[in-house]
DNA sequence: CAGTATCCAGCTAGATACTG
DNA sequence: CAGTATCTAGCTGGATACTG
């Protein structure tokens, strides 16, 4: 019975490369920052309102305004995991009513660096990527 | 009639964010690197299929071996989809069966070059990450 | 060997309504 | 102000079968 149907050699390599993945720092770091609103999140606390300036607390409402278009769902969810993984700090001041502020912890604000290395890149080839983009597209059609 | 409703609001809004999204190189960064199988594609033809040496062409077959549990169908649509934005070059030999090769263009060496920026961050800090995701959990549990 | 075509499950995120 | 709860559409990716 040496026999394997297909269904299980898929298992066997599906198993092997999710153990891979699981170990795999850098898939990890993209499963985390590429979340629809996490760049944006801390490119406002980590720059700013005008995403040029010094990194600083925010509050819930202030990131609701600056990022338009995001849903209170996603806010919340969103600084929630960022909070979780200690990117963020949340801070409850007990005013009347109720004052929350989020700050990029050290990790979160290495991470910011990190994020400002990449957003270098995209600046500096991004187009060109889309050149191509527009290029194949009229080249296949 | 001044009266807008909260869909047209909310349509206000998200056009604005859209228009953000839309011409932010950083978000377009993420949504091109943060398929499932595009930073490991990156990282086989740019560091060979030991993750640790040269960039080098590579045949669909051998790309398929290595990435264990990848369809065919995913292995092409992402091959097609960096082929299309210039970051991967595909060379056709006319041999029976015929022989096909993927190599990263110097576009997608030098995004290889600083997938490997993100992949030190990682390496350093994704530890710290997961053990305040599990203290966090521990915590609220 | 190197694909293409089709169908389908699961997850992400948006809309909407309600609350301490 | 700063959330929570629920419902759902759409997209990503996997399984499977077929082909020049």
């Amino acid at each position: 019975m040496t026999a394997t149907t297909a269904t299980q050699r898929t298992a066997v390599a599906t198993a092997g490369y999710d153990a891979f993945m699981a170990i795999c720092p850098s898939q990890k770091l993209l499963d985390r920052i590429s979340g629809k609103w996490v760049a944006l999140i801390l490119a406002a606390l980590g720059s700013g309102p005008d995403c040029a300036g010094d990194p600083r607390p925010m509050r819930y409402s202030e990131l609701s305004r600056l990022l338009a278009g995001i849903s209170q769902k996603m806010l919340t969810q969103t600084l929630r995991s960022l909070e979780r993984d200690g990117l963020v700090s949340r801070t409850v001041t007990p005013t009347v009513p109720v004052t929350v502020s989020y700050e990029l912890t050290d990790l979160g604000l290495s991470l910011h660096q990190m994020m400002r290395g990449l957003k270098a890149w995209a600046e500096t080839h991004m187009d060109e990527v889309f050149v191509n983009r527009a290029t194949y597209e009229n080249t296949t059609a």
